[in-house]
DNA sequence: ACATAATCGAGACGGTACGTCATGTCTTCTC
DNA sequence: GAGAAGACATGACGTACCGTCTCGATTATGT
C-alpha cells in the first residue's frame, strides 16, 4: 500500500500523498462513506485523479491508508492499557470508553466507513488486522496475561477467544443497531467474560 | 417494506414483484453487493426501472425484501431449536451448523450482502431486527430459558447478553475475517457463554 | 445520421437535439474545431453527454449534422444561380462571390471545421457529396446547361470537370492558404475556364 | 524549423532527433494523424517527452518535419521534370504519376496527416510553401517556361495560376474523395488546362 | 583533464476530456 | 391506469494525453 522498502527510489510527492489522506479524512466524516467520490477526494486535496489511480488501487484502499496514516501518527510506538492490578476494574474502563468512543456520532462516520472497506476487501482486512488491530489487540493481551500471573484469569485462557467474547458483543450492537451501548452494557461484558474465564 | 395497510387496494402487479425479488437474489450470488445495478435487475426481471422505484425506496430496500421474502418461505411460521435436554450438545450442535453456514462460499456474497444494507441504513436494520433476526432470536431464547428451568443457566441471566456472548465473536470472526471458523471454535463458545452463566 | 424514414417511431427528443446542434455550431465559431468538447457541448445545450453519444457516432458527426441543418434551414427547396443571358459575367459574379466569403474571418473556422470533418472521415465526405455539394452543383451545372444551350460552351464538355477546374483553385488556395482571393483572381480562373471549354 | 543560425552551436543529440522523426513517420503511416500522440511518439523513439517538447512547438510541428527531413533526402538538391519538347505528353505523365501516388493507399494516411497540419496551422503552411512546394513548383514553372519558349503555351500566363488550374482539381477530388483518379482524368486535366492558357 | 552545465531518459505531477455506466425521473405506448 | 421500454440530465468512473516539472546520468565542450 504504502511501500518504504526503498525509502529513496521513489519520486513520490509526499505533499500530494498527505493531501489525498488528509482530504479523505475530512470527506469521509463529512459526507461517509458511500458517497466518497474519488474525484471530490483529488479536487478536495488539489491533485490529479491519476496520481490517486497511481498509488492506491481502489477508493477502499485509500480510505483504509488514511486510517493507517492517522493512527500511526496517534500511537507513537505503543499501546498500553492500564494496569492497576485489578483486572475487573481496568476491563470496565477501557470497555466502558470503547462503548462511549462507538456512541459519539462524531466517530460513526469514519469507522463505519473503515469496516466497510474492510468487510467488503479480504485484503484490507488482512492489512486491518496485521497493521491496525494487531498491535491494539496485542497490548490488550499483554495486560490479560498480566491477569493470568496474578491469578485472575484462567492461565490456559484462549486470550483471543477472551478477547473476541469481550469485544465482539460490543461491536456486534453498534454495527447492527440492535442495542444501547452503555456503561452498563459494558459493565455485563465484563463480568461475563472473567466469569467464563475465572482461574 | 412496500406492505399497504389494505392488502387488496394495490394494482401492484404480483408477477413483477416476485420477478424483482428473485432476480435480486439471483445477482447478489452472482456479482455481489457492490456491483448489483437496479437496471440489471430490472432488466434480469423484464420489468421496467420504474416498476423498482415505485415501491422500493432503495437498492437495499430491494436486497432485504428479497431476503426477506426467502425467509418467510423458508420458515413457514416458526422456528424451533432442537431441545434434547442437553444445552451444551445442543447449543453446540446449532452453533457448528452456524459456523459451517458461515463457512460455505454459496452463501458468502448474500449474507455479505444483506449486512451490508443494514450495516449502512438505520432503517433496514430495525426492520432486520424485526422480521429476521427477531423470529429468530425468539426461538433461540426460548431454549435457553428451557435451560434455565432445567437449572443449566442462571435464571437471572440476561438472555440478550447471553446470545450475544454466544453469536458475535462468531459473527465478527466471519465478517472481519479474523479468524478460522471451526467446529472446535464454536464448541469453545459454547463452553465460555456456559460457564459465563452457570446457574 | 438523422433518420427520418419512420418519423413518429423514435423517442428521441427533437428539444436536445436542436440544442446540441445549435450549441455545436455556436462553439465551432468560437473556439474552432480542434478545441470543441463534446463535454463543452453537452453543457452548453443543457444536455446530457450520453444523449448525444446516442444518436452520433462522433463528434465529427455533430459538427456535420450542426451544418447540414443550418442549410437544409437556409436553402429551403432549392439553389438557383443567376441566368443573364451572358455565362461570363454570371459566373464571375457567383465566383466573386464565393472568394469574398471564403476570405470573410467570420466563416473562416466553422468551414474549416467542416472541411476537417470531411476530409478526415470517408463516410461524412460522402454525406456531404450527397447533401451539401450534390444540390448546390447540380444548380451549378444547371447554369452551365443553360450557356451550352446557348452556344457559349462546348456541348460535349464533362461538366463536372468544369466545375472542378472553375473552383478547386480556389478551394485549394483558400485550404492551404497559398494566395489572395482577390475578385482578380475570381476572374481570372472564369476566364481560364471558359478558355478551356469553349465551344 | 529547429536549425540554429550556428549549426556548431546546439548540444542537441541528433541521434534523438532523428528516432523522433522516424518514429513520427511509423506513427503518422499506422495510425493516421489524430490518434498519433506525443506520449507515443516519445516512447517509440525511447526519448523523454522533453526532448520533444524542447525543440518542437507543436504536434504538427514534428510531423512537419518529419516529413521535410523525408524530402530533403528524397530530392537531393533539386527536381527537374522532364522535358522531351512535347509539354503536353510532359504533363500527362508528371499528372498521370501524380494521380497514381495519390491513390497509393500506401500515401493515404501520411499525406492526410501532413495536409491536416498545413490547413490547420497557417505557419505551418507558410513553411509548407517555403520548403515544400516552393521548390517543387519552381521546378513546374520551369518545365511550363520552356513550353512557353517552344510556343505551346501563351507567353503571358500567369504560371502561378496555370498550375493551380491544372493540380487543384487534382488535389480537392484526393482531398474530398469526391471522384475517382484516373489516367484518364489526369489527361483531361492537362488537356483543359492547355486549352485554357493555348498562346 | 576535468569541472560544469546543457541535454538526455524517465516518469510523476495537476489537469482536461474522453467514452461508459448507473442513477432516479419522465414520457410514450401497450395490455 | 399499471407496466415494459427506454430516453433523459446528472455525475462518477477509470483511462489517455496534455504540457510542465523534477530527477539522476550522460555528454561535450572550453578553459
Amino acid at each position: 500500500m504504502s511501500d518504504d522498502a526503498q525509502p529513496k527510489r521513489s519520486r513520490r510527492s509526499e505533499r500530494s500523498r498527505q493531501a489525498i489522506l488528509e482530504a479523505t479524512r475530512a470527506l469521509v466524516s463529512e459526507v461517509g462513506y458511500g458517497t466518497v467520490a474519488i474525484e471530490t477526494i483529488a479536487a478536495r486535496a488539489g491533485v490529479g485523479k491519476q496520481t490517486i489511480y497511481r498509488w492506491w488501487p481502489s477508493k477502499g484502499a485509500v480510505i483504509f491508508d488514511a486510517f493507517l496514516a492517522l493512527s500511526e501518527g496517534t500511537e507513537g510506538q505503543g499501546v498500553v492499557l492500564p494496569d492497576t492490578g485489578d483486572i475487573e476494574a481496568d476491563l470496565k474502563a477501557v470497555l466502558r470508553a470503547t462503548a462511549a468512543e462507538f456512541a459519539d456520532p462524531e466517530f460513526e462516520k469514519p469507522i463505519r466507513a473503515l469496516n466497510n472497506e474492510i468487510i467488503n476487501d479480504p485484503g484490507l482486512a488482512a492489512q486491518y488486522h496485521e497493521k491496525l488491530a494487531g498491535p491494539v489487540d496485542e497490548a490488550k493481551k499483554e495486560r490479560l496475561r498480566s491477569a493470568q500471573r496474578a491469578g485472575q484469569l484462567a492461565a490456559d485462557a484462549d486470550l483471543d477467544l477472551v478477547l473476541e467474547v469481550l469485544y465482539a458483543p460490543l461491536f456486534q450492537r453498534w454495527l447492527l443497531r440492535s442495542g444501547p451501548l452503555t456503561a452498563d452494557y459494558a459493565d455485563a461484558l465484563v463480568d461475563a467474560t472473567l466469569s467464563a474465564f475465572r482461574p
